[in-house]
DNA sequence: GTATTTTTAAAACAGATGTTTAAAATAATC
DNA sequence: GATTATTTTAAACATCTGTTTTAAAAATAC
């Protein structure tokens, strides 16, 4: 056997699903891409959501074991595991390019795979990050005045939407001024810079 | 009249297209929300794709004319230019519930709206904070060494991904946490202290 | 009051949808 | 090498899709 089926079925569904959209993308047209039978998508994955949520759990396979190496590092500075959160961004966008359109679109228009997938991954990412930013405070690193619950969803949002907005920015930009590391560490920068406590 | 059907068909596409997704809503269930007939759709847009542009123009109409309002305000400095940005997201939030999610739909999965509607907008704003941005550096107000293109990303992605992560934050935040204005006031505050340029 | 436009209703249209079926082909096991 | 078990294939399934057509009804304009 080549590869089988299961995995290219998996692999072609990802950027399919990522850049239209659960309904917007067909069986016939998931079996086509992955060289597969229309009749296998029902064989193997019992239908078009089974293959769904595969493919999700496939994309945040490297989130999770990134999560796990993360949590044993937990006695770095609060600074520190914040530019942890910074590097998985990049790095596992640079591993699973769609993951991060997919949870985007689980985010504004949730299907069965938000409860199923979604769900478990995100809140243990917050926790991490609402941990870090805790400690810093208290540690007297981080504003006292911060709200940290809203923070970490403004470190998110810093650092994520710029993934999603790409091919906008593409067509805004000099394509020379497109890197990922660069925008992410000019991001977080910018973050930490602002949320650090002034000096007096 | 009532209220013409053709608002009325706007008014119900809304919410239907931004929970959803251009392909997952029906023609039927738009009549339906609408409360007028499946063939109203045709007869007065010209179809199911019609009737979604002129939505995501309808969408876009606050933006449009605070857009035209702030121009004339370039004399400001540009903190609060940008400070001008952060409340004009809130505002049209809280006018266009729908228009984030709708756009960020376009921006993960664009679909003819994105060419025919979305694309006019984004580089207006775009523009508005490169300019301030720019300014601000010549100025010596902001960081010299800062990327301006990614940097607006970056406002726009802090200020923004909150709003679409707002169904998801809900179940991570204690209820009483989840303010708009103070999410974006805190927001703002973070990226300009982030973006400013150290005291010597 | 007549003429025009808008709205409704039900039906029909061709095409695409996800899923199932039963036979054929391949792989695994003994 | 024969016999299972697994996988692949193409065809058929019922259902839903967006749109159009017919017609009558209602609302608005002149």
């Amino acid at each position: 056997m080549e590869k089988d089926t299961r995995l290219k079925l998996i692999e072609a569904a990802a950027p399919l699903f990522a850049q239209k959209s659960f309904a917007a993308v067909s069986v016939r047209e998931l079996a086509q891409a992955a060289g597969a039978n229309i009749a296998a998508v029902s064989y193997h994955y019992g239908g078009k959501e089974g293959l769904y949520h595969a493919m999700l759990e496939y994309q945040f396979e490297p989130i999770a074991e990134a999560l796990e190496r993360i949590q044993t590092m937990s006695s770095l500075p609060p600074a520190e595991r914040l530019g942890l959160y910074a590097s998985l961004v990049a790095g596992v966008h640079h591993r699973r390019p769609y993951l991060l359109r997919l949870v985007h679109a689980e985010l504004t228009s949730p299907t069965s795979g938000f409860e199923a997938v979604v769900k478990k991954y995100i809140p243990q990412i917050f926790r991490f990050i609402h941990q870090a930013l805790e400690e810093g405070v208290a540690a007297g690193e981080f504003r006292p005045d911060l709200d940290i619950g809203l923070a970490v969803i403004s470190l998110a949002g810093i650092l994520n939407f710029y993934f999603v907005a790409k091919p906008m920015a593409r067509q805004l930009l000099p394509a020379s001024g497109l890197s990922d590391e660069k925008y992410v560490s000019q991001a977080f920068a910018i973050y930490l810079n602002g949320i650090r406590r002034e000096k007096p």
